[in-house]
DNA sequence: GCCAAAGCGGAACGTCGTTCCGTATGGTTC
DNA sequence: GAACCATACGGAACGACGTTCCGCTTTGGC
């Protein structure tokens, strides 16, 4: 958001920083994606650090924030999941389906990062550009999806894209850490109670 | 679980401890309630015992665990939400009407309970009794309800209340500080999507 | 080889949960 | 009322953590 985010995203180039800095920047996103792996995504700082051999203040010259870190770390599957969206509307069959399969990709991805569905939702400060980065990414694709789906009249027309996605990734909690608690059926019923548009609880 | 909590049930008996021991205990108990409003569930522990106008030794001797405080401040509100259970099941219209509307109780229950929710999920050491609380007190009510939902066959017969309450649990994580986020409408459709033995999402 | 700038490591600081122990207090016994 | 001791108290002390800061090292252009 605020660095010099300009460039970047084209091939190799990223040719104003010195060459150790963007060593030091590679081994930090390996070692900090590893230890996600082992530790969870509220691992130490100072275990990242350690695991890169780097000191901590390298982690905060590179990453101010936890957050971004994170986001460093799964962009390529949060941007993966996001392009997955058009893609399974074109080709699924309905588009509740494809909403419902779109989801459960979601969910597959947040259930295998250990607390990544915890610190998601966490309102602490410094993780507001991990939640918006998700949100701006994920929730036009749902808001695609429900659109869709809505205007083939296979859900109820009353439900938020946001709302949605704040709801699947709240369900995701704490699934990786309890055999007893699955995660993705509950996404399943909460898509399916989107469904009929007949009438929701109350029955008038 | 661990001291001596065999009486207390009864009327203001508690006789085994010295007077200003009872006196402490109570203080921490308003306190915390007070804290917990304006801070949420998890505010420091210095405060919760500045607050009381005691020392935070004092704290952990009366309540060893966060957890145990936290318990103690709530079971009474917990207590009759498990008590309503059955009282809706009784004089409600039909089983899972009378789900929607407990789950609604325990719903705005959570809600209001700044970071609540939050810690419930949260498996952190420490606090498996809260945790375990919840769980022995709710999820029974809760199987109840859905078990005569599903004798009544409103409801499928593949979810377990553990999980249910697990879900709806973390659907309210959150929903205090967001005004774009409503827990509520979301554990409705959760519930809804509870409806209707036909078929899931698949459509085999 | 020289030098400024860029970058680095890790010590230092503040916050928090938790433990521990010297001291104060309540209740009991004479 | 005084003395005694178990009970309970307060808060200093400790360790883990996030975060900041600064003296030193490395890099890369000259």
């Amino acid at each position: 958001m605020s660095d010099g985010s300009s460039g970047e995203g084209a091939k190799g180039a990223a040719p104003s920083r010195r060459k150790d800095a963007r060593r030091n920047k590679e081994a930090l996103l390996d070692a900090a994606a590893a230890v996600f792996v082992t530790s969870g995504v509220d691992a130490p700082v100072r275990d990242i650090a350690a695991a890169a051999g780097v000191g901590v203040g390298t982690i905060y010259r590179h990453f101010p924030t936890r957050a971004d870190l994170i986001i460093a770390v799964y962009r390529h599957q949060v941007d993966a999941c996001a392009e997955a969206g058009p893609a399974l509307l074109a080709g699924g069959a309905t588009p509740h389906a494809a909403l419902g399969e779109w989801v459960a990709l979601f969910v597959d991805f947040l259930v295998t990062k250990h607390g990544l569905a915890a610190v998601l939702h966490s309102d602490e400060a410094g993780f507001d550009a991990l939640h918006a980065y998700f949100l701006d990414r994920l929730v036009p694709v749902c808001g695609q999806l429900l659109e869709a789906a809505r205007a083939a009249g296979e859900i109820r027309s009353d439900i938020d894209a946001y709302a949605l996605m704040r709801g699947i990734g709240n369900l995701c909690i704490g699934a990786e850490s309890d055999p007893r608690y699955d995660a993705r059926r509950l996404v399943e019923l909460l898509i399916a109670g989107l469904r009929s548009p007949r009438h929701p609880l109350t029955g008038r």
